[in-house]
DNA sequence: CTGTTAGCGCTTTCAC
DNA sequence: GTGAAAGCGCTAACAG
C-alpha cells in the first residue's frame, strides 16, 4: 500500500520511505500496471475517440487537440476510424466499451439507432464533435456547417458575384457533406441569387482527385459561372490545378473557395479562399470538456448537457 | 465461465446454453470488462504505436494500415505522437509500458539512451519502421532514406540533368531528413556530378510553407541550378506553387522532385515526380510481424530478428 | 459440455 | 505515516 501511494504521488508517505521504495522501483525495473490499477478503482483512464479518418488533417489535428489537453491529467486516448461508416462507428463502440473508457468522442451527430441506444444505456459522458446534431445524446462541441457554407456565399456576394456554382454533397453518408450543400441552396435562394447549380461528388473521402473533373464538368454544364464553392480545400485546390492546366484564370475566370482551411490553402497558388475551422482548437475544447464531465462530480450533479459552438471565419485569399 | 466461453467464441458451449446467455446480455446490456480479462489472462490485447506527428499523411496511413492489419486479431492500438522529441517519446514509452502492450512500435531507429535501455529490459516485441537503423533494438520495417535519395539523383542524371541541388536536412531532429540529405551528398559525388548545392531547412515538421522561401534563396545562391530534390513532397509542392509566382517553369527552368508521394502530388500543377513510399504497406507488413512476433511461438523460441525492407519506387510525373 | 477454485496486481477502506 | 484485509471482473487450470 506504501508503495501504491509513492507511485501515485501521494503526499502521505515520508520521505525515506519513498525514497527507499523509489531505489527498489530502479534496480528491479518495477513498472505500474494500470490495468490493475484500473480494474480496482474503476478508472481505466481512457477516452475513446471516434474519426472518420486518420488521413484528414482536419481530424488529426481534432485528435492531436483533444490528445493534448487529456495528457495534463494523464488521460489516455483510443482512436477508432470508422471509415465514414455507419455501421463500423457501432461496431467500434461496442469494442469500444469492453475498454471501460471515462469517456466518448464521435465525430458527426449520425448514428445507427442501435449505436445511440447503447450511447444511451451507457453512463459514461458522450461528446459530439463536428456537427450540429439537433438532438445530441449528451455534449456537443460543433459548428453549423450549413451556415458557414452560406456564411462563404455571403461573402462572394458581396464581393460582387452572382453567379455562384457548388461541388459536393451527395446524398450517401457524409452528413458534413450534405449539410453543407443545404446551406449553398439556403443561401442562393435567401440572398436572391439567380440559380443554384450544385456538381455532385460521390461518397466520402472527398480529396484531390476529386476536383479537377469537378470543375470540368461544372464549366461544361455552366459556362457563365462566375464562382464556385468547393466543399472542402482538397476539392479546391485539385480545381484549381486543373483550372492551370485549362488556362482558366483564377480568380478572373472563375473565382474558387474551398473549406477547411487547410495548410495548402496558404500556400497554393493562388492562395485559396475558405471557411477556417480551427480544428486544434475543437480539440482542445472537447478534451477540456471531457475532463469536466468526467470530474468528480458530485454523484447525482452530473455535467448538465453542453453545447459549445466553436466560432469559424471567413478567409479571403487571392483565389477569390 | 461458461459465460466467458460463450462470450468469447468458445465453441465449447451448447448451442441452448448459449442462446440463453446472449439472450441475458442482451436484457442485462451486459458489456464484457476487458480490462479484467487482460489482467487474468496477461494479455492486454493492446499495440503500442509512437510517431512523430499525426499531422503527416505518411504518417496516418501507416497507423491506418498498422490498425488494419491488427484489427483482425481483435487488438487494438494505443498511439502516442512524439513531437519529433526523442525525450517525449522516452517518456511516452514509459508511459505506454504501464499499460502492458503485447508489442511496441517506434518510428524511426534513434532513441534516447535510456529509452533503448527501457526497451531492451521490456520482455515485449519492439519494431522499428520508416528507418534502416544499424543496430535495431529487435524487429525492423523500413527502408533507407538515403538510398531513395541516390536512387532519386540517379535518375535526374539519367535524364539529363547535372546541377542538381537538395532542399532540406538540417542537423537537429529529424534523422529521416539527415538521412536523405546524405544520401544526396553520396550521389553526387559517386555519379561525378559538378557540385552538391543544400539548401538546409529548420527543425521538423517540414511543410509546404517551407518550399517557397527555400527555393527563392537557392535561385540566388545557384542560379544555374537545373532541377532540385526536396526533401519531402509537401515541400516540393510549396517551391513549385513559388515558382508559379515568380513565373520560373517548372521543369523547363528548374525540374523539382519530391519524396513521399502524398496525394497531392498526383494532381498538381505540374504533377510531382517524387520517390513513393507505400505507407500503408510498410504498416500492414508491420502489423503482420506484430502478430508473429506476438504469436504463440514455443516459450524458449521467440522469433529472430527480422528486417523487412519495404521497396520503394521513383515516379516520374510532369515536373521533371 | 459445465462448473469450481484460485488468483491476476492493484486500490479502497479501515485500523493502528 | 504505514499496513492488513478484501475485492475489482475476469480467465487458467483442473474436475467432473
Amino acid at each position: 500500500m506504501t508503495v501504491s501511494r509513492a507511485l501515485n504521488g501521494s503526499n502521505s508517505v515520508s520521505a525515506a520511505t519513498r525514497e527507499k521504495i523509489m531505489s527498489a522501483v530502479e534496480e528491479l525495473g518495477y513498472v505500474l500496471d494500470l490495468s490493475a490499477g484500473a480494474l480496482s478503482s474503476q478508472k481505466t483512464g481512457f477516452i475513446s475517440v471516434l474519426i472518420p479518418s486518420f488521413n484528414n488533417s482536419n481530424f488529426s489535428e481534432t485528435v492531436q487537440g483533444i490528445s493534448e489537453s487529456l495528457a495534463s491529467e494523464g488521460k489516455q486516448i483510443l482512436v477508432g476510424y470508422t471509415g465514414y461508416s455507419q455501421q463500423r462507428e457501432e461496431q467500434l463502440i461496442d469494442t469500444m466499451l469492453q475498454r471501460r473508457p471515462e469517456g466518448m468522442i464521435l465525430t458527426g451527430g449520425e448514428h445507427t439507432a442501435r449505436a445511440c441506444q447503447t450511447l444511451k444505456k451507457t453512463s459514461v459522458p458522450v461528446i459530439e464533435i463536428w456537427d450540429m446534431p439537433a438532438q445530441p445524446i449528451h455534449h456537443l462541441v460543433g459548428f453549423s456547417n450549413a451556415a458557414m457554407i452560406e456564411d462563404m456565399v455571403a461573402r462572394l456576394v458581396f464581393r460582387g458575384y452572382r453567379r455562384i456554382a457548388f461541388i459536393g454533397g451527395d446524398e450517401s453518408g457524409d452528413f458534413r457533406s450534405i449539410d453543407r450543400r443545404r446551406g449553398y441552396e439556403r443561401a442562393i435562394e435567401t440572398l436572391g441569387l439567380p440559380k443554384a447549380h450544385v456538381v455532385p461528388l460521390g461518397a466520402p473521402p472527398i480529396s484531390i482527385r476529386h476536383g479537377g473533373p469537378a470543375i470540368v464538368r461544372l464549366m461544361q454544364e455552366w459556362p457563365e459561372a462566375e464562382a464556385v464553392i468547393c466543399v472542402s480545400d482538397l476539392c479546391a485546390i485539385g480545381a484549381i490545378m486543373e483550372c492551370h492546366r485549362q488556362k482558366w484564370d483564377v480568380p478572373s475566370r472563375l473565382a474558387v473557395a474551398g473549406f477547411g482551411d487547410f495548410e495548402i490553402s496558404r500556400y497554393s497558388f493562388p492562395t485559396l479562399t475558405t471557411v477556417s475551422v480551427n480544428c486544434t482548437e475543437i480539440g482542445l475544447q472537447t478534451g477540456n470538456l471531457m475532463l469536466r464531465a468526467t470530474g468528480k462530480t458530485t454523484t447525482m450533479n452530473s455535467l448538465l448537457p453542453q453545447r459549445l459552438v466553436i466560432p469559424h471565419s471567413i478567409i479571403e485569399r487571392e483565389s477569390t
